[in-house]
RNA sequence: GGCGAGUUGGUGAAGCGGCUUAACACACCGCCCUUUCACGGCGGCAUUCACGGGUCCGAAUCCCGUACUCGUCACCA
């Protein structure tokens, strides 16, 4: 039977980064399948949460990342609808409850939520744990419909064994057993006749034919009421995939009320939607061949259900940094000039060659957003301290610079303007330490210095030079020569 | 508090009873290369796997206990 996961979320606001993983987890284990199928429900049971447009946001994010479902809302597929109150609006979820009370699964509930507080309250100060004891759950089903019918208000509550033990397989964490008197008759149906996630989501991954769950682990604890009602039903139960929380710290998960980055976040920061992926799979996942940069087809290839971690794990920004230099290294000078433009024409504003910048960035910048930055100096020469000549490791100071620079000068002064290339540049250049009996950077670190005015820049004097042309060069050049002669 | 789960360097992690004097990667620190930074190369960075017992010829790996952390106990998902 072909595999089929499903991504189901609230929309109740932007995409955070443990959500996006539990995307990317599902549809991992989807596509490991040639013909597995992934799909996305939306959950919008409840109705107080709903946040405006955060289904596009939903769409938009599995968009860029290429997580393409098979089915869903916008798509549609064989066993919709897909979004969970269009389902409401069938009245199939009242059904399904119905038919579990007759099989004993669960009942209706007429207390008002002051009595039901009332014995929580109580039970919490002699420090017991609660758990409601619900008297309706003697009520005869024809005494039930008869108050229903009169038009009293209800719920639908789950009916849970008094004793005996459930117990269910994980693939992450393994067997988990949990004595039934622990779990609690939760609410099913609401008293505004919507289901609740965790009977909706159990009709619907049922109806739906999930063959595997996969989501955060938070529902490993509730996982075995939802077990129960299987099998009340007599459904097949899932197989479980639950994955540990994606932390900002030893303590805290990601979330949004911390302020903590959301995948449009760090889209807005320079991160490439494939490297931001590659990334977050790698937490809580590892592969098993030493290799860590990923496109999603390998990770597709390489993905295993068996290495995922028990652990939470903490987000990383500097890996995620040096992973997104990676992708950004690895693409060719076309595509990544064409990604990069944007970048360099809000720096750059002068006549140079963007693409020759490009080309000098690539090995450089690790995100996009820190470009502008980088080539600031182009347009204008920023004012620098002499200081910036003495370098240890260089073998300059301040004399030594100067003799450099004056040579420089003569020599470029010399280059004609048709000869100007970066070629014709590194010959002639490198040609002159040695006439000089210096070495090379004793020439070309001043050299650069001179014409960027900045300790560190992408590219070295060569290639700089080639860029800003010979009169910027030799204006920048004497301008630098005068100021160290003083 | 009850119940469930987890605990390997600053971080992600490998490891599944002997091949581990604990891979690999990020970060960090040296060095090399080099026209700077970066890239690349090389080396350093856990005598130790939360702690305490036990099993075993042998344990990070199995068992028990303790500690700590997380999750859950809603008419939220």
């Amino acid at each position: 039977m072909a595999i089929r996961t499903r991504f189901a979320p609230s929309p109740t606001g932007y995409m955070h980064i443990g959500n996006l993983r539990t995307a990317l987890y599902a549809y991992l284990v989807a596509k490991k399948d040639p013909d597995g199928v992934f799909i996305l429900r939306i959950e919008d049971t409840d109705q107080g949460r709903l946040v405006e447009g955060a289904t596009d946001i939903i769409y938009e994010t599995l968009k860029q990342c290429g997580l393409k479902h098979d089915e869903g809302p916008d798509v549609g597929g064989p066993v919709g609808p897909y979004v969970q109150s269009d389902r409401v609006k069938s009245g199939l979820y009242m059904k399904y409850a119905k038919e579990l009370i007759a099989k004993g699964g669960a009942h209706y509930c007429f207390c008002d939520e002051d009595m039901i507080n009332a014995q929580r309250e109580l039970q919490e100060a002699r420090g017991e744990s609660f758990k409601y004891d619900d008297p309706c759950k003697k009520l005869s089903i024809e005494e039930c419909e008869n108050r229903i019918a009169n038009g009293e208000k209800f719920v639908i509550r789950q009916t849970i064994p008094e004793t005996g033990t459930t117990s269910f397989e994980d693939e992450v964490f393994g067997k988990i057993t949990v004595d039934n008197e622990t779990l609690d008759e939760q609410i099913l149906i609401k008293s505004d006749g919507f289901p609740t996630y965790n009977f909706a989501n159990v009709v619907d991954d049922h109806l739906m034919g999930i063959t595997d769950v996969v989501r955060g682990m938070e529902y490993l604890s509730s996982t075995p009421k939802y077990n129960l009602i299987y099998d009340a039903f007599g459904w097949d139960i899932p197989r479980y995939i639950h994955c540990p929380p994606v932390m900002k710290d030893e303590h805290h998960k990601l979330s949004k009320r911390n302020g903590d980055a959301s995948f449009q976040d760090l889209v807005a920061k320079g991160y490439l939607p494939g490297a931001i992926l590659n990334y977050i799979a790698l937490l809580g996942w590892s592969p098993e061949e030493d290799k860590e940069i990923f496109t999603l087809d390998e990770l597709v290839k390489a993905f295993n259900v068996k290495h995922i971690g028990k652990m939470g794990a903490i987000f990383d920004p500097e890996k995620l940094k040096w992973i997104n230099g990676m992708w950004l290294r690895n693409m060719d000078l076309d595509s990544y000039y064409n990604l990069v433009k944007p970048y360099i024409d809000e720096a750059v504003k002068g006549d140079f060659d963007g693409k020759k910048i490009a080309a000098i960035l690539q090995q450089r910048a690790q995100t996009l957003n820190e470009i502008p930055g980088m080539l600031d100096f182009f347009d204008t020469f920023p004012s620098y301290d002499n200081s910036l000549y003495v370098n240890k490791k260089m073998k300059t100071d301040e004399a030594v610079s100067l003799e450099s620079l004056k040579a420089c000068y003569e020599l470029l002064e010399s280059i004609d303007e048709a000869d100007w290339n970066q070629e014709n540049l590194h010959t002639q250049l490198l040609a002159l330490p040695k006439k000089m009996g210096r070495k090379n950077g004793q020439v070309l670190f001043p050299l650069r210095l001179a014409i960027t005015g900045k300790q560190f820049t992408p590219g070295g004097a060569i290639e700089i030079a080639d860029i800003l042309g010979k009169k910027e060069t030799l204006r920048r050049l004497d301008l630098s020569i005068k100021q160290l002669e003083k």
